[in-house]
DNA sequence: CTGTATCCAGCCGGATACTG
DNA sequence: CAGTATCCGGCTGGATACAG
């Protein structure tokens, strides 16, 4: 997984370009527990979504590749990773935000997951 | 194409719902088109994305049925449909503007489509 | 013509095996 | 145990045939 990825845009609009990065449905799970948080492999796991394995460490390494995520070293246990929003990542939230209110005002029976800010 | 649809919500999560609906790299392209304008299947064929006709009336059949989308007939032409958005598809332009501009802010050489308002 | 359906290669992602 | 890779069924969507 996690090929070689399009590098081929499909136009210059900012939509398109921004869907090309976002446009799935993981990718911005996957910044919502980063805002929300999460830092180890595992806590991402634990989202009631059930991300497969896989496809986390796909987007995690696609958005480390896109300078939105920083990987580094759990200082608590050598082993492990911890994974945070960049300076640039941090824009990402106010998206994720955008995404969530208008889920919330015309998706029924949403509910914010708990711990979510504001 | 276009099957019954993931009715199985993944979580309450109104990010995970919202994704559901618009978590792929066509709906906002549509959406984006809808609020440019854009009335007409034709229309839509002529963005620089270049989306496939299949894709495209499962896009707007799928906006229609849960509500975005009107179709009616064209009143210069009775064989052709007009498209719009509804009063509730309206609010999906917000959500698009945010998109273009965290695109334009942070992916490099992205320009706003001519006729792009605002 | 306008719009939908079909075909099918290629990609996505769930399950699970694997590496260190 | 943390994280990655593989396997492979099912979906996505480009090309194109088809219907009205």
């Amino acid at each position: 997984m996690s090929k070689k990825s399009k590098s081929i845009r499909r136009s210059d609009c900012p939509i398109a370009c921004a869907l090309d990065i976002i446009g799935d449905k993981w990718t911005l799970l996957v910044v919502r527990d980063l805002a929300l948080g999460k830092r180890q492999f595992e806590s991402f796991l634990e989202s009631p979504e059930k991300i497969a394995t896989n496809v986390l460490t796909d987007r995690l390494q696609r958005l480390e590749s896109l300078g939105f995520v920083s990987k580094g070293v759990d200082p608590g246990d050598r082993r492990k990773s911890v994974y945070q929003l960049t300076e640039q990542g941090l824009q990402l939230r106010t998206l994720v935000r955008y995404v969530a209110r208008w889920g919330l005002k015309h998706i029924p029976r949403t509910a914010l997951l708990e711990g979510a800010r504001e």
